[in-house]
Formats: structure tokens, sequence, C-alpha cells
DNA sequence: ATCATATGTTAACGATAGGTTAAATTAATT
DNA sequence: AATTAATTTAACCTATCGTTAACATATGAT
């Protein structure tokens, strides 16, 4: 029914909280705003969202100890902390509790949007990652990650290995855009240094071998930076 | 949202800094002034500011130190230097610190006015391109930052190397104005001098190799201060 | 005009990242 | 325990990248 997306705003200031509540809003987005840590919480609790958007310095209770206690019932809500200051120690902490974002103010309001939708949309895949959501189309292949079958048209399907499946995944799931090299490694081998990294290299060497049949796929690499599976 | 940006100026010549403040006022800017680098800093951590145009010298602090004491509390607030004297030496200092750009005393009032908007708008775009999609259009050419990919109209894309990628989107940031050979050297580079000034000098005729298919895209040498991407 | 300095340009080199195959190791199955 | 599959490591090769050298030209000061 209503496919707004819901943001929970916490800012203490009333003048700015408000303003911002009402610019969110003409933005499509359904808002909750509080006016502290405490009523912060106490809204989380009662409803569902999408997003926060967390002050960091407000009395009584900050933004850091409320995400904390956020994260707590729900570790995947992303975050955006509002900060006046940016102290390194600061922006380290808020992303150990799981920032998603910062934003020094005063900000531009088409740039909260921006990073706003940027989230909505990074979440998505994540959430994708982690649930099922395991059949894909690219090319003329069909890949079904969860029974690890790649099938090019009608020949009959081959059986991927884990890591080759995963890989292949992460790919599709970055498809025709930058996978990071550091993504996969971080994901898939949970370790990043020169020996996981060429074992990467030696897993995308036999995905390009499978995916040499269909001429419409390929997988670029971005000196230093990654690979990118192009397909129409 | 409120539409004024706020400017924090300070200046220690009371006659000239009424002016600049009136100057500014009347362009829509809210401005607060201070008459000395220890006022700057109290009323720097009292508002937030969307930018800071700092006299360099001044009694007691100067422009560099006040500048220094500021980025430490917020490393993002872009800076403008008022400077009477712009001994290179100055002007590295500057950059070092994360100054924005320089102002020669005397200087015109609608530059400065030209130079304010202009950093205003860098610096939205880089907030945008942290997160969001890295594309640039100028002249016929399409630019992904991201994916270093250069494409002339419906030409297939040329992959740029890091450090032209770097390069290039500083001067797209800073088209059709000076961007300024410090600036480059500081913040891609890291180091300026005799070597990484040549190599930046290299990397400018690998970029003008790319962008000579089209005629109305030019990269121009200023003398002594820097480049400019000129287009449309 | 002269000179020092800044910039334009090309080529070559060394360093590092990536492509690929095969052998070695480890994990999973039987 | 034996066999097979999966993954890592090694080895060798190619591509990419950035720096530096070398030489040419342009600019601005004197």
């Amino acid at each position: 029914m209503d496919d707004n997306k819901r943001i929970l705003l916490v800012e203490d200031d009333p003048n700015f909280g408000i303003i911002l509540r009402d610019f969110l809003k003409m933005n499509d987005y359904d808002v909750v705003l509080a006016k502290n840590g405490m009523e912060g919480f106490e809204k989380f609790k009662k409803h569902d969202f999408h997003i926060c958007i967390l002050d960091v310095m407000m009395p009584y209770k900050d933004g850091f100890t409320l995400a904390g206690e956020i994260k707590e019932i729900n570790q995947d809500v992303p975050i955006i902390f509002l900060t006046a200051k940016s102290l390194k120690e600061d922006v380290l902490k808020g992303y150990k509790i799981g920032a998603d974002d910062y934003l020094k103010k005063p900000f531009d309001s088409d740039v909260l949007l921006y990073k706003i939708k940027a989230i909505l949309k990074r979440n998505k895949l994540s959430a994708i990652l982690d649930t099922d959501e395991h059949e894909f189309k690219f090319g003329s292949f069909e890949f079904n990650s969860k029974l690890r079958h790649l099938k090019f048209k009608d020949n009959k399907y081959v059986k991927l290995s884990p890591k080759e499946n995963m890989l292949l995944k992460m790919l599709l799931l970055h498809k025709n855009d930058l996978m990071p090299r550091e993504l996969a490694l971080t994901r898939i081998w949970r370790d990043d240094n020169y020996f996981t990294s060429r074992s990467m290299d030696v897993y995308i060497a036999k995905l390009r071998k499978q995916l040499e049949i269909d001429p419409n796929v390929k997988i670029n690499n971005i000196h230093g930076e990654g690979f990118r599976l192009v397909s129409d």
C-alpha cells in the first residue's frame, strides 16, 4: 500500500528538526521526528524504519549511544549521523557502531537526499545478498546461486563450486558496475592479503572460462579497484 | 530549508571587514564577522558555517593557525584565504592545511563572489560523489570517475589510469576556472617538489591527448598558477 | 634581445597488479 | 582409508602505472 520509505529523525534543535522533517516529507518520505535520544528510542521500538538519521550531539543521550541501542534491536537499519564536529575519533566511533554515512553540519539538503537514496539502494543489495533471490539472468545465461547451477541457453547446467558461486553472485549484484576487490575479499574470503587476492584472481579466471561461450558477457578488470561484469 | 549560506569572515582591518561583510550580506549570505583569530575561533565553535574567509596576516593569531584549529574541528569546511603577499611557501602552507582558494589583496569583489559560489558548488558535488554516481558531462564527453571511463560521443570508452582519473576529476571540479598546481600536487601527489610537478605535467599531456578529439574542450596552462579546463 | 624558469612532449624503465596454468594442499565424500 | 572435489600456492608471463630523463618550446623578467 504505502510504499513511502520511513525515516526516524532524531534532532534536538526543534527549529532545525522541524525544517528538516518538512523537507524530507516534501520529498516523499514518511518522517517521525524525535527531539532527544530517549524519545527516539521509544519511537524506534514502536515502528519499523527504513533508515535513521541521528544528530550526534544531544543532551542526556547522544547519537552514538542511541545508535548502539538501535543496533541491538535491529542490526540492519542504516544510520546516518549528523555531526557538527567531524573529529576523527568521532568518525571512527561512528563507523564501529555501524554508521552508514556521515553528514557534517551544515549540509546541503540535496546531498542528504542523495545519501538517503544511495543507502537505501545499497541496503537493498545487501538484503538480497543475505537472504534469497538466487535466480539471475544475464546475457544468455541462467544462474541459480542456491543450487549453484549455471546454464547457457539449452545446454545442460554446469555446477559451480561454492567460491565460484559466491563470486559470480557478487559480480551480478554489481552488474555493469564496479565490484570492489576488497569487498569480495572481505565478504567471501574473509581476509584481505596477497594470497587471498591471488586466489580470487584464479577464480576470476575460472569464471571467465565458464562465461566465454557468450560473447556478450565479459568480466573486466579495473586496475587496482576490482572487477566489473558487463552484459546487456 | 534555510537557503542562505553562512560565512565566517575573519578580518582584522575593521573598515575593510565591515565593507566586505555588508557586500556579502547584500548578496544574500549570512555573515558573521570576527576581528581577530581568537574571536574567529570562538564564533566558529558557536555556529555552523558553510565557508570561512580568513585574512592571513592578523596580529596574535594568523589565518593559517586559525585554519588549522578550524580543520581540527571540521575537516570539510571550505576555507578561502585573503592574502596580501602571495609567496609560494605561503600558498603551499595554505593548501597543505586544506585551503580551497586564495585571493590576493586587493581583489575584485565579484571575483570573491564567484569563488564562493564555485567552492560551494564543488563541495556539494564532491559530497554527492562520495556516495552516489560519479558521472560528469563536458563538451561531448561523458566521464565516469568511479569506473575511470572516458567516452566521446558514441565511441567506445577509454580507460583512464588512477592518476589521470583523479586529475581530470579535479580539473572538472574547477571547470572553466583555475585549478591551482599546488592543489593537485598536495591532494593527488601528496607532495610538492620538482619531480611531482613534472609528473603532473606529463599527466596533463596525457589528458590533452585524450581530449583532443573534441575541439571545444581544452586544458590551458596559466603560467605559474595552474591549469584550466575550458568547455561549453 | 637575453636569460632563467615553467611547461610540453615522448620514451624508457622499474614496480606492481593481474591473467593463467599447474602443482600442492586441504576438505569433502565414499 | 581412498578417492574426488575444492581451494590455495607457486610459477611464469603480460599489462598497467607512475616516475624520471631528455629534449623542445614558451613565457616573463630584466
